[in-house]
DNA sequence: CTTGACCATGACGCTGCGTCAACCCTCCAT
DNA sequence: ATGGAGGGTTGACGCAGCGTCATGGTCAAG
């Protein structure tokens, strides 16, 4: 008669897998010795060796019991189950090594390589680093909504950096938002830059939003990012407004019905 | 201001997801409202979708934070940990599935296929399926105790299949042990091929257990396994002793010094 | 005013054990 | 006989990442 160490050796498990087989009725509680120490006979080893074999084949402990007394047919069946269980776990964790693969090689980080491409266009043109930061958590914003439809503004976006009107513009507000004045004359210039841009991305039709523009959200959320990030960006949405164009970001064809006073 | 079903539904998660990230530091909590909810800004959006990027890559909670705030350097090598985690779950699993395919593939349960074999042989030439069970379960703990072993022994065992004598002793003790008789005279017999067989064995040398014979406990085991699956082979396990051998199951080339009268 | 959809906190559940804690039992060497 | 090492016993918490009640307050619409 063994005691709970000599079977858990014989069996290659740990003691406390054994009482917690016994916990979970796995494994019927032997008789004990007149000390209380479980004395297990052969038939223990045996049942505890064909449950290891079940669970290191993968199988649920909970389903062990079943399966030991099932028959073949049964037992073929819960055999496809647990494998097709394995396979989408597989799979799972493949998709995540894909994932893991991609952030290590960009620093990404939630967004597609066309728009870190975009980014780093952005710091040669002039872009100060906490433009380039806000405009990267902006398109997080945008990619977790629109993942796929981002990658087609990309071309777009990056055709626009040839703009001299453009590069004039992200030097202006980088430095403005680098300074630490309070209210800089500098903002009204910005705006006009913004509106003539926005003037001209909407009749040349260049942008194309589609069904997006129904969305208000996303852009509520660049609009509030961009205030969050520096409370000056609120006089620039204001400004916007003055000249006919309901925010900051939002530079799509929508102009408001009749510019507010 | 967003509430956090309005947050969750942004990043595509989870309220309760939300709450947890809280609990564990990973997202600061946000400022209520008059009536105590959380009222979020933009900036926790993008936080919690770049948790959320990161924990799909399958990086554990608790090193988000870190990684969120490391450099690149770090950034590569905590990435590189995760991967070779990932790497080796992935490799657990498909060890399990194939382990799982062997269980699919014959009824085997911890036992290579040339045990499977040899016990549907003896199933053939008429051991009960009470014998052959018993010899499953004991062939389970030889395995368990020598793996590697058991696959050079076995084509020595079912060449023995082919002695007209082990044929013979094997219907005998089928019927012995599916009768109801409490002491049937035909035990004698068996004692007597068995005695014959092991005589054989150790003078022919077939069998060759080489060091496995200093570990008694298998051995213990198979003798106490027979025992309690009928108590009646307690007496042919005397009957043994009484001529010579150690054991019913150990046919190995020990025989006791003096048989005990 | 009611109803349904959200929000809040708190606590248990799941998987398969690992790891104390605090105490008892056995065996072996002195 | 005694002391210490190395077993055994039960009980309880911990882990990862939330899902799922339970119980109760809040908000917006009909």
């Amino acid at each position: 008669m063994l005691t709970i160490g000599q079977l858990a050796a014989y069996a290659g498990v740990t003691v406390r897998a054994v009482r917690h087989y016994h916990q979970i009725g796995l494994l019927p509680e032997p008789q004990r010795d007149a000390s209380g120490y479980r004395r297990y006979g052969p038939t223990a080893v045996v049942s505890l060796i064909r449950i290891r074999t079940l669970a290191d084949a993968g199988v649920p402990l909970s389903q062990i019991g079943q399966m030991l007394e099932a028959d073949a047919s049964t037992f073929a069946e819960a055999v496809h189950r647990i494998d097709s269980h394995l396979r989408d776990e597989i799979e799972r964790l493949e998709t995540s090594r894909k994932q893991i693969a991609q952030l290590a090689a960009g620093d990404s980080l939630a967004l597609p390589p066309e728009v870190i491409y975009y980014l780093d266009r952005l710091r040669e043109i002039g872009a100060s680093e906490r433009m380039v930061e806000g405009e990267r958590d902006g398109w997080i914003l945008m990619a977790a909504r629109w993942p796929d439809r981002v990658r087609e503004w990309m071309p777009g976006k990056i055709a626009q950096l040839d703009d001299p009107q453009l590069v004039r513009l992200y030097r202006i507000l980088s430095e403005i938002f680098e300074s630490d004045a309070g209210d800089d004359p500098r903002l009204e210039e910005a705006a006009d830059i913004m509106a003539g841009l926005a003037e001209q991305a909407y009749t040349s039709g260049e942008i194309d939003l589609g069904e997006e523009a129904h969305d208000d959200l996303p852009f509520d959320l660049l609009d509030a990012l961009a205030v969050e990030a520096d409370p000056r960006a609120q006089r620039l949405l204001d400004l916007m407004r003055e000249r006919g164009w309901a925010s900051w970001t939002r530079t799509r064809p929508e102009r408001l019905a009749e510019p507010p006073d």
